[in-house]
DNA sequence: CTGTTAGCGCGTTCAT
DNA sequence: ATGAACGCGCTAACAG
């Protein structure tokens, strides 16, 4: 095995000098777009280019050809596993198309967001997958206007191309389960309303709740961040005897939420799957592993990814918003009320 | 606000001529390493510049300059928290620096690793920073051979450049927690034995368990894959009443293990901080904020990484392995034994 | 299919 | 301090 980079980097011209060919022969021999040439000695070029330990040159190589197969990815942080996974399956979903995929974090601050755009743009990527947009998105925006090709997923801003779990169909599961389960006392922790995701979800769950004839107040319906900070200081909020009676059941609009909520109810001295069901959003493989499984509802991440960079690297028809259906996962988080 | 990238980018060039100007002095003027020219030339330049919209082509600067200001980081996967919150760190020190951080993963797979490796250096980074490393991994060997500037973090090999925390330290603060609170009767669930985190965390462990005089059976001592199913699994195995005797307390070296071990003592009916003391590692950000808050071991990421990223921009003595100290953040999965 | 030539956009000689 | 010229490594256009 020799090393991954020799001391001194072979270049085109080394291989080409070693197969007694031309540079622009090598070139086409090495030219692993489109079918490979099958001449003699096409081949033998490559097998030089082999032995050599020849790697192109990406940045003359991009330099020419105007594009680098490299795509951005903005995600607002990665330590958000839902984040995380969304990277590793687009990431994948690249890889297998020859393409490359760069990730910048931008921390759900538009500014940063920006900048963050930037420093992508800058390093000439042949597109854009946004995690990151808000309704009424600036950057989405710039980049339609700029003719920058990119999609947007998780969530959208109504506009550029999107591929996304159907968010509206997932908050009715989700609510729709605990309605079937009995329970006619149900809170709602959604997502900051910036984001469609937490619109969305909210919507589905208040059709859920108005097909079962249920009204609930504006107090058991809050939206905040996601976080576990956040869901267990709204859980708490729920739980706590202020507002008289409490919840017998809690969607939250993600798993972090729920797993917030999960350590309020504890304070509380309430049982999961007894005393309070509980649905969270995204099923990271963690919340079937929790000491009370959380039921969740699943989203087709691959699907998801697949479909955003199909639309990067072949721009159809704009204002495609793409939604992949979600899938319900019941587990021991959610039970009859008692 | 004009958009990031306009339809025709502006070269250099189109800057100078519309300064008035040679391209070198152009060139010059927006040199943004070493101190800014003060010359009027230089300040008019940069005004047309910045009017323009100027963006210098990385690639063709890069080609030119022959370095890149990029790092290259390979992690196992960004789905592990820790992982991600690693590479945030690590992105964070690189921009600090001026630098950019592309990460790639490799599922703790060797030959992935040296794909995502070659991927990496394909793109011509200036330096790799590796959280992948096995004892007497190939990869590292290799690039010390290539002379490719790198350092592992988190974990080492033993040889190259290494930033990490101390895991034997915190392995011992954890153990020794256990101890000073009265347990006598200790499991250890550790990383897998070809991680330089598994092999010292449970040396910890062992001095620990020594200085205190206990002694701890082989079977009490389990090695595995960091994951919550492992945790689950081992926890169950520990738990269950085959062994006779339950361990009043377990140190799971991985904050994961330690979720997945709650699963497992929900379902023997134990109650974590009660009938079951239990220690994790990492502290991720999760663990406050459980159910039952988990006392774990804090590495100090942010020191690791800008450690890291030193040892590959200025590489000074080879074999130089730092190591930070940990902290034993108490919570309330330890409790003393009843 | 092959070789020759030109040039992607920029940074750096080397003169002035 | 400035401008002219060269070349980083590679690919595309052109002719043969």
């Amino acid at each position: 095995m020799e090393p991954v980079i020799p001391n001194a980097p072979v270049t085109l011209k080394d291989v080409a000098v070693a197969s007694g060919v031309s540079l622009s022969t090598a070139s086409r021999a090495l030219d692993d777009r489109g079918k490979p040439s099958q001449s003699a000695t096409a081949d033998r070029v490559r097998k030089v280019a082999e032995e050599l330990g020849y790697r192109r040159n990406a940045f003359a190589s991009n330099l020419r050809r105007g594009q680098t197969r490299t795509l951005g990815v903005l995600v607002p942080r990665l330590s958000d596993t839902v984040m995380a996974l969304m990277f590793e399956e687009i990431e994948r979903a690249a890889s297998s198309r020859g393409y490359f995929a760069m990730v910048a974090t931008s921390g759900d601050d538009p500014n940063d967001e920006r900048k963050a755009a930037e420093t992508l743009l800058d390093r000439s990527v042949d597109g854009l997958i946004l995690a990151t947009s808000r309704i009424e998105d600036e950057l989405p925006k710039y980049l339609r206007e700029s003719s920058v090709a990119h999609a947007l997923v998780l969530r959208t801003d109504g506009t550029s191309p999107s591929s996304l779990g159907d968010d509206e169909v997932g908050g009715y599961l989700a609510v729709r389960h605990l309605v079937d389960l009995g329970h006619t006392d149900i809170a709602v922790i959604t997502g900051p309303s910036f984001t469609s995701t937490g619109i969305a979800r909210l919507a589905g769950a208040k059709r859920a709740l108005a097909e079962a004839g249920l009204h609930v107040p504006k107090r058991r319906m809050i939206s905040v961040g996601y976080g576990i900070q956040s869901g267990f200081s709204t859980g708490r909020e729920l739980l706590s005897e202020k507002h008289g009676s409490k919840p017998t059941a809690i969607f939250a609009a993600n798993d972090n939420l729920a797993m917030g909520v999960m350590a309020a109810a504890k304070e509380q001295g309430l049982i999961i799957g007894e005393n309070l069901s509980l649905v969270g959003y995204n099923d990271i493989p963690q919340s079937a592993l929790l000491p009370t499984p959380l039921t969740s509802v699943r989203i087709p991440l691959e699907q998801i990814a697949s479909r955003a960079i199909d639309f990067v690297l072949a721009p159809t028809s704009e204002h495609e918003i793409r939604k992949f259906m979600p899938t319900l996962i019941p587990r021991e988080s959610s039970g009859k009320p008692q």
